[in-house]
DNA sequence: CCAAAAGTGTTGTCCATACACCCATGG
DNA sequence: CCATGGGTGTATGGACAACACTTTTGG
């Protein structure tokens, strides 16, 4: 099993890698993961090696990713591997689980570039496979909320969109668009203390939507 | 490896079914499927037992689904199950595969229902969100035209929306729709011979795009 | 008063819907 | 000539992008 973990981190789109030393490793850095116990569940054990890796329960979003395998994986490793996909919010640097001290938190942007890690295997192709699948998401679901806080404006919920995209989002139109959405978020009635200036922001928490009906569409093409 | 193979028969979505006598089969139908080969890869393995199945080699469209796992399964198969989805043009019934004679179209339609087929293990769940997967494509990737033979009309394509999705569209902007997507279909030049009156219709092939943008939303709410 | 961030109003454009209408074929 | 299905034209409404403007805070 392996988990491709996303966090936001400074406005950027952040994976947790492991630092690995041997072998089957034929790199530096790899995906969180391990061997699953045969008496318990595919999410259940995804599940339990994410409270390993991180500490965190109920916050966030975890969901199955995709299953790979097949003769161009290391012979050492399992055969396949199940991947799941987590979303979660700010976490501390390492994380306080049981790999901390070799973790770190790694801009999915810079994972391609010279100064960036080096994937072992085909985690390359899952990271990739990961952050493709959370752009999706937030697209047609309200997910962006798993990046936020318990509590959150809609200024962090729109930042989560803008680093994930790497797009900039009209704040008052983001606004009309999350609100207009029944289930989305849920007002608190409450305001954040302002830091440095500004307006104090309306609080919010997550709805009990799954899916947004019209979906929030990045406007690539 | 269990298979969910989809196609549309006389305006409904049918799935593939195989008869099942003894154990491991606690109900009388199941997916068709089998195991995988240590030597080849898993997409490889589903390409394969969808030809052994139905022949088809290269019409459709096929894709990894998600992978089934956990005590509730039962103990006499394989631990986990990795499933793949099918959309598929109309074949024979039964269709000409291995398991011919004991193969069956099944329209989703009724397989909760009294005079539908049981289905073993957690294969319901399989096929629903097989279904489900289904016709969330549809929405966003022009894969309905998987569900035509090489050459179709436009009809032929909203038939297929209409069927998954259980609604009527209308005729002239599905057409202007589908037409103004850049490589969703390709003009063929060549018209149909109308059968039992109406005008002929043009025809058309797959384009080579790979999502639709903006998507074709069906509007449930 | 000024800067900064949150939030509101307004307008134009695009797209989807609904539906009237025309075209081409078989009976 | 009529029924049937394919295809075109067009008006209406809703959603979104753009951007001007107001509100509320800290300095």
């Amino acid at each position: 099993m392996d988990l491709v973990l996303l966090t936001l981190r400074g406005g950027r789109l952040c994976v947790l890698l492991i630092r690995r030393d041997g072998p089957p490793f034929d790199a530096p850095w790899a995906l969180p993961g391990g061997f699953v116990d045969g008496d318990e569940d595919l999410d259940t054990s995804a599940s339990r090696r994410l409270w390993a890796e991180t500490g965190v329960t109920m916050a966030g979003h975890l969901e199955q990713l995709r299953t790979y395998g097949g003769p161009h994986r290391d012979p050492r490793m399992p055969w396949v591997s199940v991947a799941y996909l987590a979303l979660l919010p700010n976490l501390p640097s390492p994380p306080p689980g049981s790999d901390g001290p070799r973790a770190r938190w790694w801009p999915v942007a810079d994972l391609g570039s010279a100064d960036g890690p080096m994937l072992a295997l085909d985690h390359p192709r899952i990271v990739a496979d990961g952050v493709e699948r959370a752009r999706a998401k937030l697209e047609y679901t309200p997910l962006a909320a798993a990046f936020c806080e318990d509590q959150f404006t809609l200024a962090d919920l729109r930042r989560v969109y803008e680093a994930a995209w790497g797009v900039a989002l009209d704040p008052p139109n983001f606004r009309r668009k999350v609100l207009s959405t029944p289930g989305f978020v849920v007002p608190l009635g409450q305001r954040t203390s302002p830091r440095g200036g500004g307006r104090p922001a309306e609080l919010y928490r997550r709805g009990s939507a799954t899916a947004l009906h019209p979906p929030l569409l990045r406007r690539s093409v």
